[in-house]
DNA sequence: CTGAAAGCGCTTACAG
DNA sequence: CTGAAAGCGCTTACAG
């Protein structure tokens, strides 16, 4: 027997002898269906290689089944220059969403977009996974809005105690004190901070804090504010940032940077005037990116477990979602030594 | 006035006081609508924040307005590590479906899955992106069956006289020749080749030939058989396959490795075993992956206009999905000279 | 345990 | 140019 297009529950139903609605409990796995004749219907369903269209059942049970991923870029769109670092995490949430049975939508965003508008409405996705660094106070507004109009939604970023919404990060804090105890343990005391420590990039702020604090507990006298030089999640701006800061022309032996991009465009700007690493300047990033292995010298740097974290994004929108109760989290980050920081011959 | 949850076509109508209908077709832009009547429900839609909900949407056309992205990895599924050099065409064609009005599904894929059967179906994606490297054989038959199936689908790889559906590719042997020439004009004569060189790599199967055509032209023998060593595109993979090149005791003054992951991985070894690049052994990547330029030396590489090919990968589909015509392309390549190819002091 | 009925929110011939 | 009607393929109370 042949059926014209796609296979639908009717066309199950006659063939097994039952209603279209049998059928569709059978599919769904109520448990009020004769057990032989859910067997019958999933065999024939199989055989016709039959799925349910996912047009009809979200339209009737109002929910996608369907999560988005809306991926921030900084300032410049220059055609994809996505932080690598978001790479492994986005391979982790895929899986984590097929292990929940949620496709997944994904959209590059600019964040000037008003993509808090775009998805919520319309029944794209039920819920939205925020990625991507950028100024956390021209972000809030949107989330508090998202929180408005009651669309769920998990961002990965630093974990603040009254932010709008639910956050999965790192513990920043206590990644820049492994960078500062370390640094601090080698005997680095004038160490640079490449980053923007400001309230606008929170996440930063605490690798600031953090390191300041492993720096003193170590010995030292901490980060000094004349020190640092803002600088966001990219290469050029750690080679500027690195580049000002030498104009300052006050000494240093150690670079903590913000990020691992900044750290990599840190290290040309620095070798480019003659300086070794580590035996003039220790460095030590934040991330570890593939580039941090492969950089020459291979760079120390802080751990954040992406895997983990997109498994945890996951879960907690699913169960936003299904409004079952979660929670932000925070997760411990662990230093990579290499030679960069000057601890390994 | 408020309404309870989202609006719906029929809250415009009422508010615009028209029919329902009325209002799908203003929104739709269909031009049997009287003009002051569309820009009264337009606004109205705009004020409400209304989108049309997209199930209900796409029973009713039977369409998505969706593509599902599907990315394979090779055999080793240790957690995302997908190939690099498909994160900026990913980039390029998540803008590409934004501007062609649709929504872009991702998902990662084995290649042992049976993927074929669980897209096409189900109206979740009107058509499939297909990326990934890996034996193309083996990949083969499932690509007949979503032909057979009607599924509309594109894929990334070997452009090929008779292939199974449309595919959008480099000039793999241009770029091949690009490495050749390069590498035969610098003298270099014995030059191995990193890579699975078979069928089952289309692929990589025309760099070499490409590559042997090259040095032929710059005046050289070509390649050796005797030189190659089949590799996947993996830094291990590469660092394994130049230790077995050095253990088989056949001088050589070159590497061209398939792939710039095999080509980092082979510097390693070589390195290690204390040869000099590019004084003892010029290299020759392909990709351009970001660890290209960061490597020490920087690796000289094949370009693919990774972002182009996003968006010809779109545009193709799109079409298909209309049933437009549409065909496979081929793009030209560039070689970047950094290096690690003995070109540059 | 199963079926008949209603309805999710749209789109599109069909009349007018 | 606009409205009344039908229907896309499911899911889920409601009877039985």
């Amino acid at each position: 027997m042949t059926i014209r297009g796609k296979p639908t529950s009717l066309d199950i139903a006659h063939l097994a002898g039952v209603s279209q609605p049998t059928v569709s409990r059978a599919l769904r796995g109520s448990p009020m269906v004769n057990e032989e004749t859910r067997k019958r219907i999933l065999a024939i369903a199989e055989q016709l290689n039959y799925k349910v269209d996912k047009n009809a059942s979200g339209l009737r049970r109002q929910h996608a089944g369907t999560l988005a991923l809306l991926l921030f870029e900084d300032p410049t769109p220059d055609e994809s220059h996505i932080n690598p670092f978001f790479f492994p995490m986005l391979g982790s949430i895929t899986r984590a969403c097929a292990r929940h049975g949620q496709d997944l939508l994904i959209s590059f965003q600019q964040f000037s977009d008003d993509w808090h508008a775009e998805y919520g409405d319309s029944h794209k996705a039920d819920g939205l996974i925020l990625l991507g660094y950028g100024d956390y106070l021209a972000h809030q507004g949107k989330l508090t809005k998202l929180v408005e109009q009651g669309t769920p939604f998990v961002r990965w970023g630093a974990v603040m105690p009254d932010q709008p919404g639910l956050s999965i990060g790192c513990d920043n804090v206590g990644g820049g004190r492994q960078a500062g105890e370390h640094l601090g343990a080698l005997g680095r005391r004038q160490v640079a901070f490449l980053g923007d420590a400001s309230n606008h990039y929170p996440e930063f702020l605490d690798r600031f804090a953090g390191c300041d604090a492993g720096l003193r507990s170590a010995g030292g006298t901490g980060l000094d504010r004349a020190l640092q030089v803002d600088a966001e999640s990219a290469e050029d701006s750690g080679f500027a940032a690195a580049t000002a800061l030498l104009e300052r022309g006050l000494p240093f032996d150690a670079v903590f940077a913000a990020s691992d991009l900044i750290a990599i465009g840190a290290m040309h700007a620095l070798q480019a005037r003659g300086l070794r690493i580590p035996e003039d300047v220790a460095i030590v990033g934040f991330d570890d990116i593939p580039a941090a292995r492969i950089a020459t010298p291979a760079l120390t740097t802080v751990v954040q477990d992406t895997i983990r974290a997109g498994e945890l994004l996951v879960e907690a929108l699913v169960r936003l979602v299904n409004c079952e109760p979660a929670e932000s989290t925070r997760l411990e980050t662990t230093l990579v030594v290499r030679r960069s920081s000057g601890a390994l011959p």
